[in-house]
RNA sequence: UGCCCGAUGGUGUAAUGGUAGCACGAACGACUCUGACUCGUUCUGUCUAGGUUCGAGUCCUAGUCGGGCAGCCA
């Protein structure tokens, strides 16, 4: 049967469901049933801050999940004691749950705090299991690697002893060289064929911390001449004495990413694991373990996808962390980084991010993406919620000559004319306003629609003025502007119907504000600032502009959660860390799309 | 010169052997008390060469181009 849709209806149908071959496998795995839920997992290391990259495949994951009635865990990926750090879980944590709030909040899986896995048995076989509880549960945290360190080290022995394993002791530059290279063989390891009892009682004192960092590892036994140079006896454990900074001083071993990941899905229940593609090679490595382990439940499956590559900025921790220590930018949080910290202080809803990442999609095909989607998804979503304020960024003075000077004339100003039902509020016209200095031209360009030498302009939501006069002092700067207003032509008057080519924005200058405001342009000046020899050479220099401007009085009661469109100028939102009551700071989330300016 | 992966307008993505579509972008126009929004028109695409098939973006072969893999990082 088919149905054709009709075009009146295609503005109030949902879009359709996100699509692509991740979500095909799973919809297949869900027909068939081979898992009892859907758990997928964002596994960050607590060494960084999270940015829109980790924004795409956290929309994945908790998608992924709340389409099938699943749950995705978050889960601090911490094997590595030298690198990682409470800070960065707390901060990681932090934006996940901003980001996910009011969309997957329920699929957000937590686990009771300081809970392990649970030895248990399934199917008559002993297995280690851990699940999740809701993140408001009490005692709620997020999932550790770091907290399977003894199941993990069960798995190993149990490893030893299906003789799958075993203790190496070449050193870190032998190991290298035993390994070969991708196009040729490497060579096994003397060691390779230790026993079984040799091996457990010499990893029981790697344990135990008989021998110094780097003396002896625990490998993989597979295949020495494999293509794949992942499958070539790779390293399970290390020996780091160092204590960790979730699991404490008890160990001095620790499990490198490819042993811990796997099973850390497996502990969790996690059905499919799902990653970036520099994880592909490594594919392999991973059914290995798992499927050498004789584990009874149904295995987790990788499965990877492209990064998210956006033009005009730079994604890779290492580069943010160069940006922060260089000064170029004020921290983890500076609103020009894509941090989601930043991005969050800059003002772009959590609503924004999701609908960008979400529709870029998920290929296996390396892509760039265009910064401009981004900035569509920011204006498309305030648009809709932001409020309308005046605001004079750059002013200058403006006099109507026609006005008392303890005069005021109330109009009506309109704060949403997006809703169905508008609401307003009262702002007052004064003799002396703020005009924004872009919207006069003494000498205008053709097409010049705002204010100039003898012409009329419309200030927004009063009346139509015209240009009498130009003050200037004796340096021939512009000190004010005198004008004619035609009060008349107000809202409700007989002649607001009357037509002018121009409306500008304005404020009262004797009820108006004093702000900091920030304003922010993009950070680089190339669309691949990766791709240069040096990322430093090609930074911005105006990529911040700070100015003191004037706003309309309503503003005093401004807080950070509220969202503001300047009208002609842009979206606005408080500095949530540099702001204060009587000393407000804005930061401009983005500018208005501006087709005139580009002429 | 080993192995793996990929290739659809300027960009991103869809089409699962049957009309190459959507979004961003750009240009032009309409509307406008935001040069915004909205609306309309237009623009540009299946890497190449063979093959299978009634029919190929899709399947096969070869090539070209691009990405990845040799951390005791994740």
């Amino acid at each position: 049967m088919s149905v054709e849709p009709t075009d009146s209806n295609a503005a109030t149908t949902p879009p359709a469901a996100p699509s692509d071959f991740v979500r095909d496998i799973v919809a297949q795995h869900v027909a068939e049933q081979r898992y009892p839920r859907i758990v997928t997992r964002f596994p960050p290391e607590p060494n960084g801050y999270l940015h829109i990259g980790h924004a795409k495949s956290i929309c994945l994951n908790f998608g992924l999940a709340r389409e099938n009635n699943g749950v995705c865990h978050l889960r601090f990926d911490d094997t590595n004691p030298a690198k990682e750090d409470i800070e960065f879980v707390e901060s990681i944590t932090a934006d996940v749950r901003w980001l996910v709030a009011g969309w997957a909040d329920h699929c957000l899986g937590f686990k009771p705090k300081g809970t392990h896995p649970a030895l248990a048995t399934h199917n008559g076989q002993p297995d280690f299991y851990l699940a999740s509880v809701p993140p408001d549960a009490p005692h709620a945290e997020p999932f550790f690697a770091s907290d399977y360190f003894d199941a993990l080290h069960a798995y190993a022995v149990e490893l030893i002893k299906r003789g799958r394993a075993y203790v190496c002791d070449l050193s870190p530059k032998e190991t290298e060289e035993y390994r070969g290279a991708p196009d040729k063989p490497g060579r096994e390891s003397p060691y390779r064929h230790r026993s079984v009892a040799e091996n457990l009682d010499l990893f029981a004192r790697m344990t135990a911390g008989e021998f110094p960092d780097g003396a002896r590892t625990l490998r993989a036994k597979i295949d020495m001449a494999s293509p794949n140079v992942w499958l070539r006896d790779p390293l399970l454990y290390r020996i780091r004495h160092l204590p960790h900074y979730h699991a404490g001083d008890k160990w001095c071993v620790y499990p490198l990413y490819d042993y811990a990941h796997c099973l850390s899905d497996y502990l969790e229940g996690v059905s499919h694991s799902v990653c970036s593609l520099e994880f592909v090679p490594h594919r392999a490595l991973y059914d290995w373990i798992l499927e050498n382990l004789g584990l009874p439940r149904p295995l987790p499956r990788q499965y990877e996808f492209a990064k998210l590559v956006p033009t005009y900025t730079l994604l890779s921790k290492r580069n943010i962390l160069r940006l922060v220590q260089e000064k170029v930018v004020a921290g983890w949080d500076d609103p020009r980084l894509p941090t989601l910290s930043g991005l969050r202080r800059r003002g772009i809803p959590a609503s924004a991010i999701r609908k960008f990442v979400i529709g870029v999609g998920v290929t296996t095909f390396n892509s760039v993406t265009d910064i401009a989607v981004f900035e569509h998804a920011v204006r498309e979503e305030l648009n809709a919620s932001a409020a309308r304020r005046l605001a004079v960024l750059k002013p200058i003075k403006l006099v109507l000559t026609n006005l008392a000077a303890g005069e005021t004339v109330e109009c009506l100003a309109t704060n949403d004319p997006q809703s169905e039902q508008p609401t307003t509020r009262k702002i007052a016209l004064t003799r002396e306003v703020f005009i924004e200095s872009d919207d006069f031209a003494e000498v205008p360009p053709p097409k010049y629609f705002r204010l100039k030498p003898g012409g009329e302009v419309r200030l927004k939501y009063a009346c139509i003025i015209k240009l009498d006069e130009i003050v200037k002092d004796a340096t021939g700067a512009i000190t004010e502007l005198r004008c004619t207003a035609q009060l008349d032509t107000r809202s409700g008057q007989p002649n607001a119907d009357k037509k002018v080519k121009g409306t500008i924005h304005w404020v009262s200058a004797t009820q108006c504000l004093d702000a900091e405001v920030r304003l922010y342009d993009r950070l680089f000046n190339v669309a691949e600032p990766g791709a240069e020899d040096d990322f430093m050479k090609v930074v911005n220099p105006h990529s911040l502009d700070v100015v003191t401007a004037k706003l309309e009085p309503s503003l005093a009661a401004a807080t950070p959660a509220d969202r503001f469109q300047f009208e002609r100028l842009g979206y606005f939102a408080l500095d949530p860390v540099d702001s204060q009551p009587g000393k407000l700071v804005f930061n401009r989330t983005i500018s208005l799309k501006d087709t005139w300016s580009k002429r």
